[in-house]
DNA sequence: CTCACAGGTGAAAGGTATTTTCGCGGGCTC
DNA sequence: GAGCCCGCGAAAATACCTTTCACCTGTGAG
């Protein structure tokens, strides 16, 4: 898997594509075995989903082992442990002995079904409530933080920022540019893919644009980050794919993590929680490099909102 | 597998009958090791000490890196993890990872100090994550699902639902609304304040205002709920103030919590997450009742993105 | 409908890590 | 001081993991 198989785009980047397989996790295994699942084929996906749903059980096993229990080869075994980001399989059981005395004392009653059609509405909380958390745990565990160094540092210097965003995503973008606008610097969301590639093209090194797509194949918001990424400007994508096609045009790659989901609860939703954290990192790594001009900004938009609260209300 | 282990017990130890010395012990691993440290050999008590001190580190060494670093050989490291009940070194290292995995959780959730300027990346992150979690367990924690019920009944049967928000809640406003419009609902978002009111007076019985405000006393919330509730509406409030101005035009009120907020995170941060957390739970609540309608309707909504994405990528 | 192709897959070869064997050497007993 | 026994490590033997390579299946073009 070498091929940095030449993009439309004609830039060409020192580091082009793939942003390294992943690092060794620490026990978000699961979440990851969902993220990677889509771009995985049928064996290794039984491999996978085996290993994630009895961790203790298959940390028992040799190569052989495994590749009985899931009716695959020990090859196949090993391409998925590589997959996930492991050395090899040795390393995976060792991080799945990890992960199996992690659950075994943590009690993790991690197990949530799905939330379904006659669910009482204190199930629905319950369940909706656990994910969520779920999903910040795994989001956080999987983030890999020299990405998000080196998109806080890109952002650090930007002369102006675009975010793309459509569908549940814009809003995500919308938040993340009215937060950086609100520590001074030039952030601006865009919705409209035509307004978007439109901005984009006016983009030049330094400036740095942000995709943000749940599925990584988003047309629309792929155009303009392409557009930016061949204008010279650091491009960076915010994807639960991290092979998905945006990540072509990205100098930087985010990876979200995914939820289960299900009829009643759309992809959407998971992907927002986890999005948001994203950004909420990014933006207090920002504020906390620019701190002297961030904090004062931060201050006076406290200030500038206070005369909208209504006066009454002594405590 | 043939596991012949016993052989070698007949002529060295003084217990001939017990053919394992113990049982694969958990995560005391510690403990046995200064259990057993007399019974041992010099050489023995190197591995065993080193084991016991750096469980993470000797995970990662092989059999060979282990005699090196203890300067012992490979056979007495066997003989080692032997003796601590293992069938050989293989089972030990997966042991020692599943300590290290455990000690390294267990170590992590005393961090809940305030998000400094200096604080490293990597604690961001994970503060960050934890007060989200956090947020989202208190918010669930003291949902009133009275409330949440009767905001999900009047949802349901309403001609049309007007929410509105400004600031940071403006997004979840839309967030909801869009939702809502996904499911067949007539929802709209309103942040302008002049345009909520106008719309507003519009309302009329069988119809809902949500206002989403964290304060509680954010004006241009409370001035088209007024409106609203003035107009025979059923209102409702989502506030991180139960006590605040606007409960006093809100039917129903819904309660959101309040993460601890720092310079750098401000409240909005946390009452965002609250929020979304809160229409989320409405939402499914409300698909659940019109199940009938709603399920095509989310996958018609489905199929109508599916050629907004890019076509390759059959997986 | 056939062909060519790409990619998934497993059998088996090829390496590496672990386990066992074997014998040396040091210390204790007599 | 000699004999015995135990601890110890080098190296052989084995188990395990990794890589290679050819087959096979499904897919798209002609």
């Amino acid at each position: 898997m070498k091929e940095n198989f030449a993009r439309r785009g004609e830039r060409a980047r020192p580091a082009p594509v793939a942003p390294r397989p992943a690092p060794p996790e620490p026990g978000a295994l699961a979440a990851k075995v969902r993220t990677m699942a889509p771009s995985m084929t049928r064996s290794m996906q039984r491999v996978a989903e085996t290993v994630a749903a009895d961790p203790a059980g298959c940390a028992a096993l040799t190569v052989t082992g495994l590749a009985e229990r899931t009716g695959t080869s020990e090859a196949t075994v090993v391409r998925t442990a590589r997959l996930l980001g492991y050395p090899g399989y040795r390393d995976l059981r060792l991080a799945l002995a990890g992960l199996a005395a992690q659950q075994a004392s943590g009690a993790a009653p991690a197990i949530t079904t799905d939330i379904s059609v006659d669910d009482p509405l204190s199930d629905v909380i319950a369940k909706l409530t656990q994910d969520e958390r779920q999903t910040l745990a795994d989001t956080a565990g999987a983030l890999d933080i020299g990405q998000v160094e080196a998109t806080v540092s890109a952002l650090t210097a930007a002369r102006r920022i675009d975010v793309y965003g459509v569908g549940a995503s814009s809003l995500v973008a919308q938040d993340f540019a009215q937060k950086l606008l609100r520590i001074g610097l030039v952030a601006h969301a865009h919705a409209d893919p035509h307004l978007a590639v439109t901005n984009a093209v006016q983009l030049r090194a330094g400036d740095v644009a942000i995709a943000i797509t749940h599925s990584g194949r988003t047309v629309d918001v792929i155009e303009p980050l392409q557009a930016a990424f061949d204008h010279g400007a650091t491009t960076v994508a915010i994807t639960g794919r991290p092979d998905g096609e945006v990540t072509q045009y990205a100098d930087h790659v985010l990876t979200t993590s995914t939820a289960r989901e299900s009829e009643l609860r759309p992809a959407a939703m998971s992907s927002r929680t986890s999005q948001l954290l994203v950004i909420d990192c990014l933006f207090i790594g920002v504020a906390q490099r620019t701190y002297e001009t961030a904090a004062p900004a931060l201050h006076a938009s406290y200030e500038a909102l206070a005369h909208r609260h209504s006066p009454r209300e002594t405590r």
